[in-house]
This record gives structure tokens, sequence and C-alpha cells, in this order.
RNA sequence: GCCCGGGUGGCGGAAUUGGUAGACGCAAGGGACUUAAAAUCCCUCGGUCGCAAGGCUGUACCGGUUCGAUUCCGGUCCCGGGCACCA
């Protein structure tokens, strides 16, 4: 052990001899216990962030803790490889989006190992390799065969000059993010996964999940949106058809005035009159050129348009004029909704705008509603009115009054609708895991036979950034035949959604290496499910719920038997500096490769854990750091200069110790009591951090005496505090274990146990309160009695003062803590 | 607009089940060591009144429950995140 602490050249030699020993490299083992510890993946863009840097030291932390404690470890990492990132910068650089990849993936290995992460590298998986995405496309073709996987038309943003369609993230104001050209929604044919299939069981499952955040499962639930209500037709006037529409306010039906239905109503146009033929179609269009974010903006101007027909109110024989209306989805019900508006306020405001009539069915309780003095709709509870039988029902008892009725007449039916839809995996993009379908102009869409897979994306292709999918032009690709009927076919040109990828790799993680098939179901069913996922909270619904949804179908395929992929989930905040979110644009990147080289992975691990408890946003103090690193220099002076005394330390004999060594032998144990619980119950390394520093002071202060039993106490202190931060700082706490005569690696050392007579207290601090105000403290022994305590407050001198000319009423003990003396 | 979080010193945060508000760390100020600096060590550090002992006050704001509230309840304000206008 050097006199002075080289975080460079001790990282280096730790990583080198985890490295040589295969330290973290684990099999099922089933003599021993196992767990499963996660982060989520990185998407290789170039170089690792804070935000990494933190998901995975609060990883790093659970998995060498569990390690200590006799767990079998698997802690795996790899790639989540595809996307567009990558395809956007071959075009930027005219290079290729594989090298690309790859070059940052090599880069960031070299990252994380550098901080000393205690990966299972032999696991190591990226998801754009064929050995791991031609079993997704054998997933795929099953999730086909059971009908999981269909084709359905529906709308993208589409840029008509680059003749692409755009993510989301690509539109921006409206405009294309490359050309600036106005988007508009282009229908097309798509491949779903069907997920509203598993709705009711993942929304079932989210009551089930004791160990993910309370706030995460609110989320998926609201996600998910299971709501009752009806399902009621609407005759139409002058056609024979009906109008269907979905509502959960049924107790509201007889104040339905007019009817909205969405400009992709498959009936919008059937409906409109010769009159109003041209505004209808110009409306339709106009709305298919606003795109989807625009449309949920809050100050989105409601607007609409008559179609020249009317329906009819089922219970009240109205006649309700037809409206097609711009804030009507087609992707939620029926994409119909009967308006009341009296009480929803999106009526109120488009029947206000088009004159339409307004008709008040229910009241608050006690007054009356004049529909001419209306400035927003009533949408609290009330009695019922103008509801013919109905009059009178308070409206949340009317709902399932009306419901019924509703049965009984057959106007409508009652049903559950889910906000849920279907998962759109289709993605018009080169860099992606291509869907294994093949069009026939005589057999139609015909699956690539099994023992055909895998599907291989082609490298030979050109990126020029616009005229849509590079796959289209690749003709080696798209030629083919039929599988049925040989005749001349094309590929299907569409690749995956990449959170298909990330929705089973933590399964693949159990057997990377198996060929016979995407997992091996005994390996698999050792290690599954992951004990412990972390990631950041912007994964709360979709790629948790991707990854929940496709745990179910692999189940269902008969490719393992759990449930739930996830038993337990940590989401982390994000890393903050000077009050934003680190981004390049705003240049407050903190560079992990700067601050690894000028104090060292430990002292980056060390912050990063220590500034906020991990689901807290983190703010980057510089100043922070430099407090880290002087905490570590401080440990190992301590250590350094003790050396020669713990070397002659006899065996520790508790029984035998003076007062002093008791005390700090107590604080020791209190001190692994503290850190232990902090870390496996409530993952709060901030507080498990400060325990530590605290003890370290403590044993700074203590003065070994001249006496046989000073040495082994202290001996038993350091080593524990060494122990203890093992997990936080490895190579640090590695480099002092073994600076003390210890061999083998601090794994194999164990976590310190608690002694529990050890942090027995001989005395107790009493605090006493005169009407709840603090007044003075009082120490006792630790076995006194209510009496002793109570007699002992009230004659402590600096609380008689408030009790003096007072009558003492009432006396509250919390044994061991308080004592409250009320007086007046 | 709806949903989910959050608000504690100059700063990051602690107080785990309603029981000493501000642990631990940072910054700041003072001191020791040094020719000097760095490093290190010691002291002070919510506000306010006081020479001091100590008092009063204080966890966004207003109110409530309680012997006792940062913690529970009702209301208000502000900040952050999510969203697919959810009928």
């Amino acid at each position: 052990m050097e006199e002075k602490y080289l975080p460079k050249s001790i990282e280096e030699k730790w990583q080198g001899f985890w490295e040589a020993n295969k330290s973290f490299k684990v099999t099922e083992d089933q003599s021993a216990k196992k767990y499963y510890l996660l982060e989520m993946f990185p998407y290789p863009s170039g170089r690792i962030h804070m935000g990494h840097v933190r998901n995975y030291s609060i990883g790093d932390v659970i998995a060498r803790f569990k390690r200590m404690r006799g767990f079998n470890v698997l802690h795996p990492m790899g790639w989540d490889a595809f996307g567009m990132p990558a395809e956007n910068a071959a075009i930027q650089n005219r290079s290729h989006p594989a090298r690309w990849t790859h070059e940052n993936i090599a880069y960031m290995r070299v990252q994380l190992k550098k901080m000393g992460f205690s990966y299972d590298w032999d696991r190591e998986l990226a998801t754009c390799d064929v050995e791991y995405y031609k079993w997704e496309q054998l997933i795929f073709l099953q999730m086909y065969k059971k009908g999981l996987a269909y084709k359905k038309t529906s709308f993208v943003n589409w840029c008509p000059r680059c003749g692409t369609v755009l993510a989301n993230e690509q539109v921006e104001d409206g405009c294309c993010w490359r050309c600036d050209s106005v988007v508009r929604q282009k229908e097309l044919e798509q491949w779903f996964f069907r997920i509203t299939d598993y709705a009711e069981e993942l929304l079932d499952y989210t009551f089930k999940l004791s160990g993910w955040p309370e706030r995460v499962l609110t989320m998926q639930r609201n996600w998910i949106g299971k709501s009752y209500g009806c399902e009621i037709d609407f005759p139409l006037e002058e056609h024979l058809a009906k109008i269907r529409v979905f509502t959960t306010r049924q107790d509201t039906l007889f104040g339905a005035t007019f009817m909205s239905l969405a400009a992709e109503h498959p009936m919008a146009l059937d409906l409109a009159t010769p009159d109003n033929r041209a505004q209808v179609e110009a409306f339709i269009e106009k709305v298919q050129k606003s795109d989807k974010a625009r449309r949920s903006a809050e100050d989105f101007e409601k607007e609409g348009v008559f179609t020249g027909s009317y329906c009819i109110n089922p219970v009240t024989n109205c006649r309700m004029p037809v409206y097609l209306a711009n804030f009507v989805l087609m992707d939620y019900g029926t994409g119909a909704v009967m308006a009341v508006p009296a009480h929803d306020q999106r009526d109120f405001e488009f029947a206000n705008k088009y004159g339409l009539p307004l008709r008040v069915v229910i009241r608050p309780e006690g007054e009356s509603l004049d529909p001419g003095a209306m400035t927003a709709a009533f949408t609290t509870e009330g009695i019922l009115v103008n509801s013919g039988r109905f009059d009178g029902l308070g409206n949340e008892e009317a709902k399932e009054i009306i419901a019924d009725f509703l049965e009984k007449e057959g106007i409508g039916t009652k049903s559950v609708n889910y906000r849920l839809r279907d998962w759109g995996v289709s993605r018009q993009r080169y860099w992606g895991n291509p869907i294994p379908m093949i069009y026939c102009d005589l057999c139609g869409a015909v699956p690539v036979p099994e023992q055909e897979l895998p599907v291989l994306l082609p490298m030979d292709v050109t990126f020029a950034g616009e005229g849509g999918n590079p796959l289209d032009k690749v003709d080696s690709f798209v030629t083919t035949t039929c599988p049925q009927c040989g005749e001349a076919a094309r590929r299907e040109t569409d690749t995956m959604d990449t959170f298909v990828q990330s929705s089973w790799y933590f399964l693949r993680y159990c057997s990377p290496d198996f060929a016979a098939g995407p997992l091996d179901r005994a390996r698999s069913e050792y290690w599954m499910s992951v004990d412990q996922y972390i990631g950041g909270i912007e994964h709360a619904v979709l790629h948790l719920l991707y990854a929940r949804f496709f745990t179910k179908v692999l189940r269902d395929l008969g490719y393992i038997g759990i449930d739930e992929p996830f038993s337990n989930l940590l989401t982390q905040g994000m890393v903050i500096k000077d009050g934003a979110k680190m981004s390049k644009s705003k240049g407050n990147v903190v560079d992990p490769d700067a601050l690894i080289k000028r104090y060292g992975a430990d002292t980056a691990r060390l912050f990063s854990l220590f500034a906020a408890p991990p689901e807290k946003d983190l703010e980057w103090s510089d100043q922070g750091v430099d407090g880290s690193f002087r905490f570590l220099n401080r440990v190992w002076r301590l250590v350094f200069d003790t050396l020669p005394l713990l070397h002659r330390a006899a065996t520790l004999d508790p029984e035998n110790l003076n007062d002093e060594g008791k005390a700090l032998r107590r604080n020791v144990h209190k001190t692994i009591r503290k850190v232990t619980e902090d870390i496996e119950e409530r993952f709060h390394f901030n507080t498990a951090i400060a325990a530590i520093m605290e003890l370290v002071n403590t044993i700074q202060a203590f003065e070994p005496k001249n006496d046989p039993q000073s040495a082994p106490v202290l001996k038993e202190a350091i080593e524990g505090i060494i122990r203890m931060l093992a997990p936080f700082v490895p190579h640090f706490a590695e480099e002092v274990w073994a600076g003390l005569g210890n061999t083998g690696g601090i794994d194999k050392a164990g976590w310190p146990a608690c002694d529990a007579a050890a942090t027995m207290d001989e005395e107790l601090l009493i605090v006493v309160q005169v009407n709840g105000k603090l007044r003075g403290k009082v120490t006792v022994p630790a076995c006194a009695d209510e009496g002793t305590v109570k007699e002992k407050a009230l004659a402590d001198a600096k609380v008689l003062p408030f009790l003096e000319g007072k009558k003492v009423r009432k006396v509250i003990y919390i044994p061991g803590k308080l004592i409250n003396i009320v007086v007046n």
C-alpha cells in the first residue's frame, strides 16, 4: 500500500485483476441463491454521459453488495444498437450505420470498463447482431401465426418533399426537421402487435407488482385506461345505418343535442350532403394536415363542420345535427361522440361556436340551472332533470340504472373500453430488424418460412436522406420468390420498432449463446425474473409496458413460465446541472472521461451516489466531487497511519473492553446495521455513505490507548469501513483490503455482520418537552422504567422554570425517546 | 386541460411508523501549521433578540386534527415531469 492514494494505477490494477480472474462471470449454480440485477442497456450514441454513470453506479452497488452477501449475481451489459440516430449519422457522415454503431460500442465499452462496473462481459450482446435479431424474426413469425401480429392501415407523419415517414421527434411545429415542408398525415399499411389482447392482464398485474413504484403503476394503469360505459346506437334520419358511440356518461344521454365524429370516421364522407360536401372535404383535408402533437395541444382551437345529416337521440327523439370535430379521435372509442354541451366543457365550447342548442339534464343539489346563464358546462355531481322517468336520481346512481334501461330497450349495451391501442411496430427505416414477410401478387402476404431465417439486413446500401426507406432500393433484398407458389415476389422492407428488441433482451442475457432458439428454457428459468431492474423514469410506460407484454407473449408461445419480467423496479431521476437537464445544446455537459482522469472512477461513483437518493434528480456540483475525493484520501491516510498498529493487533475479545472500546464498537455495529438497511431496503446510498463518513470521523477521534484491546477494536472498525465501502468504491476498497494483508479479493471477505449485542446502549438520552416544546434532556440507564424517567424529567433544572406555578395535567412518555409534560 | 411528482439553511440533502428540524457533505468566515502557497487539522455557520445563560421564531402559504405536525386532513400558490383533447 502506497503512502499516497493514486486512483489511476489502483484502478487499472484491479480492473486487470477482475478481467483476468473473470471475477463477475456466473453460471447457473443450483446450490446458490440467484440474483438477477439489470440496468437498462444503453443506446450506443457515442460516449457515456452522466445519466449512464449514475444508472450503472446505482446498479453496481447493488450487484456488489449482493455478491458480498453470498448471492450468485447475474449482472449483464449490452447494446440497444438499432435506431434512428445511426441512420442520421450515416446520412451526415456518408458512412454506414453499422460502422458508426460498432465504433461507438467499442468506445463506450472501454468507458464502462474504466468505471469498474462488475459485468459478466461474456454475456454482452448487441441487438443489431444477426445472432440476436434472427430470433426476434422467429418470434414475429410465431406471433403472426397466432394472430398477434397483423396488418392494418394507420396514419403516419409524412414529409411530401423528402418522401419519407417522420418520427414525432422529427416533426417541429408541424414541419419536417430537415426540409421544413409542412408535414401531413398519410394513411399507410403497417404491422401491429395486438397488445390490446393483453390489456386486462397487464392491468391486473399492476395490482400485483409490489416491488414497483406506485407512481409507475399508476401511470401504466392510466395508460391502459379501462373505463366502464355504454355503446349506444343513434339511428340516422335518412339512412338505414346507425352511428355507434361509446360513452361513460350515459347519465347525460337526455342532454345529447348533436353528434361529433372524427374526421377519419369511415362514415364521414357518406354523411356529407351535396350542399355540404365541399366544406366537409376541405375540413378532412385540413385535419390531415395538422400533426398529432399540435392537435393535442392545450390552446388548439376547437373546430368542426356540419355534414348536413341528422341522427336521432334514441331517448328524446330529438334531431341531432352530425358534425365532424377536430378534437374527436378515431383511435379512442368508436370515433364518434354524443355531444352534451350542458355537461361537457369541450362540447359546451363547440356548441357556443356553432350556435347549437343546450339541454340541461343535471342540476346541482338544491339549485336549478338556467341554460341561458351558463358560462361553462356543469360537470360535477347532481340530480337528473329533463330525463323522463329518471328525473330526481343522483347522476352517479343513474349511470347504472340508465345502462340497464338501454340494454332492456335494445338501444345500447354496457361496454368496457380501453385507452390502450395496438402497438404499431412498422418503421420505414433501414437500420432495424427486417420484418420477415413476403408479398406475392397471387398469395398476398406470406411469412418467410422459419427454416429460411434469418432475413439478413443487407449491408450494401446508400443513404440519401430522402426518398424513403433505403431498403426499398436494394433490389437484391426486395426481389425474391413466393415461398408458397414460387412466383416472383417482394420482401417487406419495413423494419421493426427498436422497442421490440428492448422488450426481450433481458431474457436473451440468460442464455446469450444459445443456438437452438431465442432462449434456453432451463437457463432462463434459473435466472428469471429480473430481481431488480433500474432505469430512468422516462421509460415508465412505453418500454416497461412493452417488455411486460412481450414476456406474456413468450410465455404463451411456450418459451418461458413466468408472467412478469421485473419483480422490483427502481426509477432514477435525471442528472441536472445549473438547473437544467444535461445536454450538448445547453453546453452544461460533464464529461465522465475527464472526471475519471482527474479523480478516478471511484470518486465519480461515490459522488453520483452521495449527492442524492436515486429516485430524485441529481444536481451536479464540481465542488461536491472534490469533497468525495477528499473523503477517500482521508480514509486512505487513516488506514495507512494505523497500519503498523493493526498488524500487531491481538484477537478481539468483545467481553473485555474498556468504555472507549465499547463505545467505538457500538458505533461500528450500529453503522453496519444502518448501512445494510439503507442499501438493502431503501436504496438510499446517500445516507449509507453519510453514515460511513460519520464512523470515519468517530474513528479519527478515537485515541488508541496502550492497552491490549484498543488495536483489535480499531482493526474491526477499519475493516468494517473498508468492506462497507467496497460496493461504492471497489478499486479503492480492494487496494486497501489487500494493504491490510488480506488476499483473494474483497468480495470473498463478505459483507460485515452486525453484532446486535454490541449495539445495545447502556444509557439513553430522553428528550423532555413541556407542552410540546423542547425544554431539556435527561440521561437515564437503558433499563429505567417510566416512573424513574418521569421523576428525573420533572426534577430537571432546565425544565423546572417552565413548570413553576403551573399544574401538571398529563405526562406522555414515548419509551426510550421522549417525555412530554402537559401543563396549564 | 388531464394525470403523476415535488417545495426544508447560501447549496446538495437528512429527519425511515406523528416524537430533539437541519445528520453528512459543499460553499463561506475565523484560526493553527508553513518563509509562502497547496495539502492537512481545529472552530463558527437558519433567522432574530441578548454581554451571556438563554428566549422567540422557522420546513412555500392559509386553516384543521393532535399532548406533539417537515410528516396526517382541507384549501391556495409556485416548480418539475408525462400526455394519445379519453368523451
